[in-house]
DNA sequence: GATAGTTTCATACAACTGTTTGAATTGCAA
DNA sequence: TTGCAATTCAAACAGTTGTATGAAACTATC
């Protein structure tokens, strides 16, 4: 086990390298001279480039769905086993966009290198990703609580949507600020999750009105 | 002159082959093998490999861009110079998802093509994707148009959220399925479209009520 | 303080990458 | 047919990549 420091030090190298330059511009040479560690370090530590990628992804995802799955526990028992919507929301896409929003500054290695990740992405995180779906699930069914009469297909596409507006608001904060002439503000990151949440609970609830007749009715058939 | 035979096969071999395999799993010799010409044409006739990729890609972007100001010119003039934002929004979100959607094995090569563009973004694409802000503004115009009376911030949120849902249903399809339990019925491109457009109507217009009083009053103010 | 196990290190490996070169071939115009 | 440009071709280039090796340096246990 010894002292760590060698994996540790790769680790932090490697993600603030990531972060920086994106995972087609970094070699492992590159890690092993910013983390002051021999070449081989890598492979006998993590036994390949894409394992380390991995572990750095698998860390910082288990961190935000630890943080969404804490505010939706909070928000249930707030609210006597049944959280409203909104609080279902905002816990969902509450804790990456406070991470990866705001301050450009301000912002953590932790959290550009989920930028990052969202924005390139490369085989060993897709992978992870396409395990989220049990995570995701928690969701849903919490949903499913907070509004007993909705139709289940409406839960995923909401749950779809709220995570769509998210993660390309992340990616693409910076269109956004050139598109609008900096008249949206991407560091009102509290006003930014109200408008999504809004958006999402919209399309949730709201949505009899505005939606097709044949839609509707189709839900009804069912 | 010449046949432009070369630069054809060339051009179609590397659609196919990014398209079914990704660019980080197809090299230039792959490609040239698949087009059965020889390696150095690829440099002969594009420069480099990322102008190929770029050309590419622009040419897919195009029709994609062109498709949309069609349907949106198309709208207007049935409106008489003012197209509904329901119609605005079908025009943005239409054409690529109806490219992109729907049943599997009839997918071209182009859409395969621009669904992995989507998913992985290279260098040479992302370059691309930040100039089509000017395309997007024709968009932000004709909302202004439809609904004089609103923020303008709200058009470019809406813009950003439309394109947002429609991206990532293209992207992630396979994800909302496996979530759903096949519940929700990716290969309904119209419902997708509808769907997609209602969620983003209100997000343009029925979202006064639902939004917090301090935006409201925000707007208000200015 | 010898021993066994872990960790580090310099170095080599082997394969692959996009790109270039210069000669051969082709196509077209005079 | 001759001449000139455009195109094709085989081959090599120049680098880079992730990974493997085997010896050296540690560390902790007895």
């Amino acid at each position: 086990m010894a002292s760590d420091r060698t994996r540790t030090s790769i680790l932090s190298a490697a993600e603030r390298l990531y972060a920086d330059r994106g995972f087609g511009e970094v070699t492992l040479r590159d890690i092993v001279a910013e983390a002051d560690v021999n070449l081989a370090a890598v492979n006998y530590h993590f036994g390949s480039k894409d394992e380390l990628i991995a572990e750095l992804f698998v860390t910082r995802s288990l961190a935000t769905n630890r943080e969404r799955l804490n505010e939706l526990k909070a928000a249930e028992e707030a609210g006597g086993g049944r959280a409203s919507i909104d609080a279902i929301l905002r816990a969902l896409v509450g804790p990456t966009l406070r991470g990866c929003l705001g301050p450009e500054r301000e912002r953590s290695t932790a959290a550009r290198f989920m930028i990052r990740a969202s924005i390139e992405s490369v085989p060993p995180i897709r992978r992870i990703r396409n395990r989220e779906i049990d995570h995701l699930r928690k969701f849903a069914a919490a949903m499913r609580r907070a509004l007993p009469d909705r139709d289940e297909v409406d839960f995923y596409w909401g749950l779809h949507f709220a995570l769509a507006m998210a993660h390309q608001t992340i990616r693409d904060s910076e269109r956004l600020t050139k598109l609008s002439d900096g008249q949206c503000d991407l560091n009102d990151v509290q006003a930014i999750i109200k408008r999504i949440v809004a958006v999402s609970v919209m399309a949730l609830t709201g949505g009899e009105v505005a939606k097709a007749p044949e839609i509707v009715a189709a839900r009804r058939a069912r």
